[in-house]
DNA sequence: GCCATATTGACACTCAGTGCCATCTCCGGC
DNA sequence: GCCGGAGATGGCACTGAGTGTCAATATGGC
């Protein structure tokens, strides 16, 4: 490995920094936590929290990871002969996975930046760049211009209201639900929407767009 | 009426404030623009404009008004035989047209926001409002039960992600697009998602949720 | 003219976020 | 073993958003 030390030290103040937020915040909600009291139940300078975060908001955002580079990934490991529907349920279902499948910390995590108004807007500002990724790899696996082609955009914003709902769900019974089941019951509805790609219209059904 | 000196002042100053706020940001960026600045052209305090928007985003995502509120009043006025798809469409169609209709201003605002992180988040997490509005009003119009269908939930959301492509296209085409064309057509891949509401799955197809 | 109410402006304050610089530590070259 | 560069850190000062408070002013009814 090459610089392997500093890299584990750098691994080990940024969890202990998430460590310490997400505490915090669970206990007593996100505005009623300064960006003081983290770094001081931490341990480190107030200046170094905002050298590992960009904003209070990350450190709960982030605890979620890189979901939209996973669901693209297994989007493009998915057979190509396989229907969008089933592509982008798998793809989606990744994410589902990486939401759910931690430990108690996900849904505690979960309800806090559905419950919160500025936590809920950062992600859905990050969910918004996940469709616009997913849009890329879908236009690019069905082979469509993602400028011209509605398509890609829309069964990547439709994929995500899936898993919007999921998430709502999931986070609603306590998790106690099976995300999985959540999941395919969800994609059983939106599936004729996404597998409609091509056939009612080619160019354009109706309209004056030149 | 009541009040009408004092309540049109108060309209009166709102509307200077949004008047210079939108010439300033518009011209200078969203981060560029200090609220001394809008409050200095508007001719107000620095106070006055925190009791008038609850932040500097507020003043471009107020602008666009209250769609959500139009949207549902739209569902719930259409008749009750209408499909689903077809009275989401005409419920879209409304926040589509108030956002196209104005005049030039509606193509920069919706640039301004599409293209402004802090902006963007802000007008998602509204949109997450109108979603969960539309549910229950979906769930109220087809007698379903809002905690236990997942239904109504993932139907609004998939009509925004409907209203989300027609937005993008439309602002990607600097407005020479014809939002009501652009509609039709989202809402013609979609609609078969919207109208399977009860067919394939009553309960529960296949899963482990109690 | 007089009082209740609402709006405004001014000031002080907290807190998020950033730029800058001094310090320390790690690591490779000599 | 010593030294010099690179990266991580802490401290400090600063800007800017947002809020609480209070006094001054304007409105509207009596």
């Amino acid at each position: 490995m090459a610089t392997p030390l500093a890299q584990r030290k750098r691994q080990l103040v940024q969890d202990e920094l998430t460590r310490a937020a997400l505490g915090l915040l669970a206990g007593k909600g996100f505005e009623a936590v300064t960006v003081d009291e983290i770094v001081t139940a931490a341990g480190v300078s107030r200046r170094t929290f905002f050298r590992y975060f960009a904003s209070k908001e990350d450190v709960v955002v982030q605890f979620l990871g890189d979901m939209g580079t996973g669901m693209c990934a297994e989007l493009a490991i998915r057979p190509a002969h396989e229907p969008p529907s089933v592509a982008l349920r798998h793809a989606v279902s990744v994410s589902i996975d990486a939401c759910a499948g931690h430990d108690d910390r996900s849904l505690r995590v979960v309800r806090l930046i559905l419950g919160t108004p500025a936590l809920l807007a950062r992600f859905l500002e990050r969910r918004a760049h996940w469709r616009d990724e997913l849009a890329a790899a879908l236009a690019h696996r069905l082979r469509l211009d993602p400028v011209t082609d509605p398509y890609p955009h829309l069964a990547a914003g439709v994929a995500l209201a899936a898993f919007d709902t999921v998430l709502h769900q999931w986070s609603g019974s306590n998790g106690t639900a099976d995300p999985a089941a959540l999941t395919d019951r969800a994609f059983t509805v939106v599936a004729p929407a996404l597998d409609a790609v091509g056939q009612p219209c080619g160019p354009l059904s109706a309209g004056s767009v030149p």
